[in-house]
DNA sequence: GAGTAGCTTGGGAACGTTCCCATTTACTCG
DNA sequence: CGAGTAAATGGGAACGTTCCCAAGCTACTC
């Protein structure tokens, strides 16, 4: 049992008294470099930390070394299964490296994003990898121009120079495009918040209106809505369905959200899944249990981590080199339910 | 535009020097107490600061300081909305009072929770708020020891001497059995993981069984079974609609988890909801989805992060003061939907 | 048997801050 | 008009590490 009142911990130096040696070993012992020290020496500081309770301290050890060992991470919102899943990947990735991730959740606010931001330089991440909300803060280019590694997951940002990791959206739409045509269905409406600043969003939209502008069994339009703007949404989804036309009619829901809005829309208009079909880009839990099962494109989100670490530590590993910036694309993996069986 | 090739960020004393200025004074700009500074003084050194894309390192700042300004979160699985929801209203409550949060997820592994308890106690953080896996680890308790502010979410652990920030579980299972009766359920199952270490399940458990042997218009079982084993579950709901029996049945899920799961099963075994009742706590995002919406109990899940917070600040301004551990319990709020109406 | 190489160990100067003191200057008051 | 106070500023010693350099020792090599 420890005395309860020590309030302050104890420092290398405190163990190295303690441990009859000097603070150099000490530091060694715990630095990775314990192989160096004499059996004796090693018995003797084990014994006089266990006894302190003693815990190096990163801070000082960060400040001399100038290495911090921390990567940050800048998510929109910390509420988004995507998110939450792609932070897992990220996290185990980091630990295996010997890093730990620093998470700030910015609730798409561009204000908390900047606050963040100086918070994460503040504590010398030594890597970003961003989940960007609008356009890129002032604070984002200065740090991006100081040379620190950035990975943005899911879209580019203006002009930024910076790794980009996500999904192959033009590969994702066909995929999506192809399960419809292939269950029958020939009418698609596409959801989407509005494009504006998030460049996936962009590009899955321009593939969406290429695909139905070839013709090609397919034809349709998209939508582009505010989300939580639900009236809008059942209006636009009950102009689709009210619409003449002979072929079998779908809904492709451009992310999670979107698949969210459009459920209850659909709930609310008492259409039947399946008989229209519905499917989404993005897995959530609940899919599988809306009768009968909403088709999803799933988004390899551990890979995205994974994939996002290892750019960041590429570039770390590699100081001053100025590569160019990468892109990397992951394929979805279809998840074929019951909203797209007629 | 920066040069692009300045890897090391610019320290107070450039910024100093710069600025025609001494340390101390351009410490004072940074660390809130510009006021004392005059106008001219102010102006040089914001001047130099901008132009040398200055940020203070916070890793020297809590060095000398020794207040790191930083909360740990140990959380058992990050994938839970409902931990989620905990840490977003941390965060925020975190951020107001000049905090910074820093999240571990253990992925209820008690070697993960080990090694993250000793990152965050190497970062020095202030205060800790625990979703804890199992029991207590050597790690932890020592932590506790040293006088560490501690808070628990949802549930004790052993004696270990801290707050404990949480639902009121007596009362939500007598909200969630008072509902039931009053929507004319007589028979009920009570579906949860098993209590053995979790003292929040015990206490729902404990309840349940208390409310069920009293008669009073309900009768029932509780069954427990682990997470996961989809098998058992279905051959137990199975059991329980077959045995004869005049009252309205109704199953109440002890957490989310089991809601997920119990929702699974029920459409496994074809059986419509409402006409046999089904009840969870915690509140999710789909709840409302499946037809006809499933009643739950909400917590309050920001109120509870904002209460850890306060819990540790508390404890933060009176060191040294050994304060007996505390409780707060938080009342939940019932979402009635289809799944228990009649 | 001196020179060299390798191992183990320790001393001390950083790292970028904060904060306690001292110093200077300007005012007020009796 | 001198003393006393307040406000503005700066110098320097910490804070707990790491890491360069040097010292002592043992054991080879030629």
């Amino acid at each position: 049992m420890h005395s309860a009142s020590s309030r302050t911990d104890a420092t290398l130096l405190e163990v190295a008294r303690d441990a009859g040696v000097s603070k150099t070993s000490v530091s060694r012992y715990f630095g990775g470099e314990r192989e160096r020290l004499s059996a004796d020496l090693q018995a003797r500081i084990a014994g006089a930390a266990q006894r302190l309770g003693y815990r190096p301290n990163q801070m000082a050890r960060s400040l001399k070394g100038g290495r911090s060992r921390l990567i940050g991470m800048l998510v929109a919102d910390i509420r988004n299964p995507f998110s939450v899943a792609v932070m897992h990947g990220l996290e185990q990735a980091c630990r295996a490296r010997g890093f730990s991730l620093m998470v700030c959740n910015t609730d798409n606010d561009p204000a908390q994003e900047r606050e963040h931001l100086a918070l994460l330089a503040g504590y010398r991440v030594e890597g970003l990898v961003i989940n960007p909300t609008g356009q890129p803060s002032h604070e984002l280019r200065q740090l991006a121009d100081q040379g620190l590694p950035l990975v943005l997951l899911d879209r580019t940002l203006g002009d930024l120079e910076a790794d980009v990791v996500g999904l192959d959206n033009a590969h994702a739409i066909d995929t999506a495009l192809d399960h419809l045509l292939a269950q029958g269905y020939g009418e698609v409406l596409y959801l989407s918040e509005p494009p504006s600043r998030a460049s996936s969003r962009q590009a899955r939209l321009a593939r969406v209106e290429q695909r139905l502008g070839e013709g090609a069994g397919l034809s349709g339009e998209a939508c582009c809505l505010e989300p939580g703007d639900a009236p809008a949404l059942n209006a636009a989804i009950a102009a689709f369905l009210a619409a003449p036309g002979a072929a079998p009619k779908a809904l492709l829901c451009a992310n999670g959200n979107v698949t969210l809005a459009a459920t209850r829309a659909l709930q609310a208009l008492d259409v039947g899944l399946g008989e229209t079909g519905l499917m989404g880009i993005d897995e959530l839990d609940w899919c599988e249990l809306v009768a009968p099962g909403i088709t999803t494109l799933a988004q390899p989100t551990e890979d995205i981590g994974r994939a996002a670490v290892d750019r960041l530590l590429r570039r770390l590993d590699a100081p001053g080199e100025r590569a160019p910036p990468r892109r990397s694309d992951y394929g979805g993996r279809l998840i074929a339910r019951g909203s797209t069986r007629r």
